[in-house]
RNA sequence: GGCCCGUUGGUCAAGAGGUUAAGACACCGCCCUUUCACGGCGGAAUCACGAGUUCGAUUCUCGUACGGGUCACCA
């Protein structure tokens, strides 16, 4: 006999309890995350607990290792459980497909109390056919729906193979495990009032119910990886932060309500309020993520963000010798993601080659022409250069155009030039001429008088 | 199709009866400048439509259009 005076002495009833239920099913896409973020803000705004609780009623749907994508995605972007499958808790276990048998005695227990019944080997709800049922949603407000309406219908809530349906384990395990606050999608919206005869049937007490719009790919479509949507991972491979990407999902859909945007995790346990969460889904545009992103990689520590771009750096600059620490200077203000990196550096290792043309431009005033005259008159002056540094090489730049009365452009823009072999470049011709050293940028330079002699 | 939900610039959005209808991204222009980026300044751009209610509707009500969700022994 299934001891239900024991289960429900557990039942904590402590604060505010929110769970994010993920079913495994081998990614998190970035709607997922957003639930999870924001079911995980209330708890700790509240100073409550956040449950995680893996919902694998589906045999079918099980993805091996798909469990362990959604700790080490949760985990990556800081959103830590206090209860779950792993760190256990009060009311375990966290995991529903070892939880049939309390499904299966409170499936009886409801045909006993007149909420279910018996049809063949599953159990169904049982639906009064008259009357109307509301259910209340802290976003949407108040659905009412007629009970002999076609979407009360009188669904299957404990399967032939003994397990629930998720709207049935779903009640009985946000009331075991004493749930205050569910965030859901929309799509669960039009079967909520069904939960409302159940928790009447039970005669137990509705959590919140809190429900979210999808985030989109377009006015039509949800973001899906289907459709070669970037679920999470995908996004951090392409070179976006884990931080970035949290503060652009919080606010899809949600508005802190005055002009800051930029928000960390912990910032926004703090001003997180569901009163700012919007009714209407929201466009996932990729451009404001990459601003976000790119506000981020500015804000980062020289030092971490070196670390962070260094796999990439290595992608293009293959010289064991080069100053990793300088590269990620020169490139940290001028990238977005991460993956823009390899593509600003390509030019380090070995001068690409470069058109004549590229010594022609119009507002630093120069062409072939006078370039050939400026890196001829530069090269001397930079050989007898003693302190080969930034400072040093820009100096003699700035000395040279002095002398000539000229915009320093106009020295510059031949010179980097000349040694990048590239019209756009992450920093000048001095910074660059510093990474490169002062054999390599002598060389190049010397190069580039012979190619504009050639001309 | 039935039922449910939504609709402020290209995108995210604030505003909840009386506002010059915030702000951000993207876009355009100018400035800064050693190219680019950063930064600064400025610009263009929005209340889906139609009826009500009201002295007055972006804001309230109804309808229309458009869009979404849902109608499984999936979640």
């Amino acid at each position: 006999m299934f001891d239900f005076d024991n289960i429900e002495a557990q039942i904590p009833h402590n604060g505010v309890r929110t769970r994010f239920a993920p079913s495994p099913t081998g990614y998190m896409h970035v709607g997922g995350l957003r639930t999870a973020l924001y079911t995980y803000l209330i708890a700790k705004k509240a100073g409550g607990a956040f449950i995680l609780r893996i919902e694998d009623t589906d045999q079918n749907r099980f993805v091996e290792g798909a469990t362990e994508i959604i700790y080490s995605t949760l985990r990556g972007a800081g959103i830590n459980w206090d209860e779950g499958p792993d760190v256990g808790g009060p009311t375990p276990p966290y995991i529903q497909s070892e939880r049939r048998e309390i499904y299966a005695a409170y499936a009886e227990k409801l045909v006993e109390l007149g909420g279910a019944y018996r049809d063949g080997d599953v159990i169904r709800q049982k639906i009064p056919r008259e009357g109307e049922t509301t259910f209340t949603d802290l976003i949407f407000g108040d659905i009412t729906v007629q009970n002999d309406s076609a979407s009360m219908d009188e669904g299957v809530l404990l399967k032939s193979d003994g397990l629930p349906t998720y709207n049935f384990a779903n009640v009985i395990d946000d009331h075991l495990m004493g749930i205050t606050h569910v965030v859901r999608g929309s799509e669960y919206l039009s079967s909520a009032p069904k939960y409302v005869l159940l928790y009447n049937a039970f005669g137990w007490e509705m959590p919140q119910y809190i429900t979210v719009s999808p985030v989109m790919r377009d006015a039509q479509h949800k973001l899906s990886k289907r459709n070669g949507d970037p679920t999470y991972d995908d996004l951090l491979t392409q070179g976006y932060l884990t931080d970035a990407i949290v503060n652009y999902v919080a606010l899809l859909g949600w508005s802190p309500g005055g002009e800051r945007e930029i928000f960390t995790l912990r910032e926004l346990e703090e001003v997180f309020d569901v009163g700012g969460l919007s009714k209407s889904p929201a466009i996932f545009d990729v451009a404001k993520l990459r601003y976000f992103n790119a506000e981020y990689i500015r804000a980062l520590p020289p030092g971490i963000f070196a670390a962070l771009a260094e796999p990439y750096i290595r992608q293009s600059v293959k010289n064991p010798n080069a100053d990793i620490a300088a590269l990620a200077e020169l490139v940290q203000a001028r990238c977005e993601v991460l993956t823009d990196i390899p593509e600003k550096l390509d030019f380090i290792d070995a001068l690409p080659e470069y058109p004549a043309e590229l010594y022609v431009h119009k507002k630093s005033k120069t062409d072939g022409k006078i370039s050939l005259d400026m890196l001829k008159s530069i090269l001397p002056e930079l050989e007898a250069l003693p302190d080969w540094t930034r400072d040093g090489v820009y100096g003699v730049c700035e000395a040279l155009a002095a002398k000539l009365d000229a915009k320093n452009a106009l020295v510059m823009w031949p010179l980097r030039i000349a040694v990048s072999g590239k019209a756009v470049t992450p920093g000048g011709a001095a910074e660059i001429c510093a990474v490169l050293g002062r054999e390599e940028s002598l060389r190049r330079i010397d190069a580039g008088i012979k190619k504009l002699e050639a001309e």
